[in-house]
DNA sequence: GTCTATACACTGATAGAC
DNA sequence: GTCTATCAGTGTATAGAC
């Protein structure tokens, strides 16, 4: 249990960089393995497959921003009605401000692809993971929006997912102007993204 | 030339049908030519690599989808000026409406799939053959949103683009309800992005 | 030109020795 | 827990048949 722990952890933290910089699929257990400084069994008896050692990297990183994004939501309504600004903000900042130990970013367009990607067992681990947080701020934005029907604010907040998904893939790559520190760089793009969302979600 | 069109047309039939069911990945080349009933080799023959196989099954669709979409343009643009739920309309509808031979909502999903896969030199191929047709409409909905910037433009229709991706992956799929036919579930759809796209595009 | 058989270097997974 | 050896499966390359 002593070494082991250590062994799954740099396993898990090779795996992270490697995902996010190679994909699921380009990055490979011997190159991953080789990276961690562990035997590439090791892979298999401490998760069992490639595929739970992803959920595994995800689920680290998910469980805290699931927190945070729940924690932003209550300090939005702390003082009195949150407006649908700020519920957009509680749900967009913390992903965008994941930073685990310098390949923050990274991760987030490893989150974004994995959530792009129809792959059903992936989709219903996130779904099992994400679904709590995705039903409370369902009924936050039913209440922002109550001349919407049920039917039509499910579509609406699958197409922002869909817009905030695509968006955040993005994030950290190419996009980021000359001249234009991280943090700026992050606040102009959670503007972007708020406005735009609001805007779709408020349609009559 | 006689009989290698033969075969090169049962790749690439075998190869939208594997790709669509069981993604890019997914399907082995070894599948895809057992179902096409040729040769493991044929497919490096005739396409060099599993990619540009990949490659030449999208460009088979992605011409026609370019043409119909500038055609729809022009056909809102005929009588005046379009409005901006003509011109998105004109955008989205040809998408949803591609049928191939009963697989054609299978391939949105693929289409949809490969756009939201930040792979570089498919992303690369896909601008190359998209460019032209993104830039037309880009430069129509500047002329229909004088409000924006240039930069606020770009940051919208990239937001819009990953909604719609988003919603076209999911066309076809569970998503259908009880009782809906085909053709009324497509307008369903398409009258929600618009809305939701519009509202989003005008955002002050 | 078209097609095929075959081999090569990879992948993830697993059984069994230590 | 860890490691080696080995498995079936993958994409790719090529020599040679027609």
């Amino acid at each position: 249990m002593t070494s082991s722990a250590t062994t799954r952890e740099r396993i898990l933290g090779a795996a992270e960089k490697l995902f996010a910089r190679r994909g699921f699929d380009g990055a490979s257990l011997r190159q991953l393995t080789a990276a961690a400084g562990v035997n590439l069994a090791a892979v298999n008896y401490h998760f069992g497959s490639k595929e739970r050692l992803v959920e595994e990297v995800f689920r680290r990183r998910l469980d805290r921003l699931n927190t945070q994004r729940l924690a932003a939501l209550d300090r939005a309504k702390a003082h009195g009605e949150a407006s649908l600004e700020q519920v957009l903000d509680a749900f967009i900042r913390p992903a965008l401000e994941i930073d685990g130990h310098g390949d923050g970013s990274l991760f987030v367009r490893v989150l974004a692809r994995a959530f792009a990607e129809h792959d059903d067992s992936l989709r219903r681990f996130l779904s099992e993971n994400y679904g709590h947080v995705m039903r409370r701020f369902a009924t936050e934005l039913a209440r922002l929006l109550p001349h919407l029907s049920r039917e039509e604010l499910y579509w609406r907040i699958d197409l922002m997912t869909g817009a905030l998904t695509h968006a955040m893939s993005g994030f950290g790559m190419i996009r980021r102007r000359e001249g234009v520190g991280e943090a700026e760089h992050r606040e102009e793009t959670i503007a972007h993204l708020v406005r735009f969302a609001a805007a779709g979600l408020r349609a009559p």
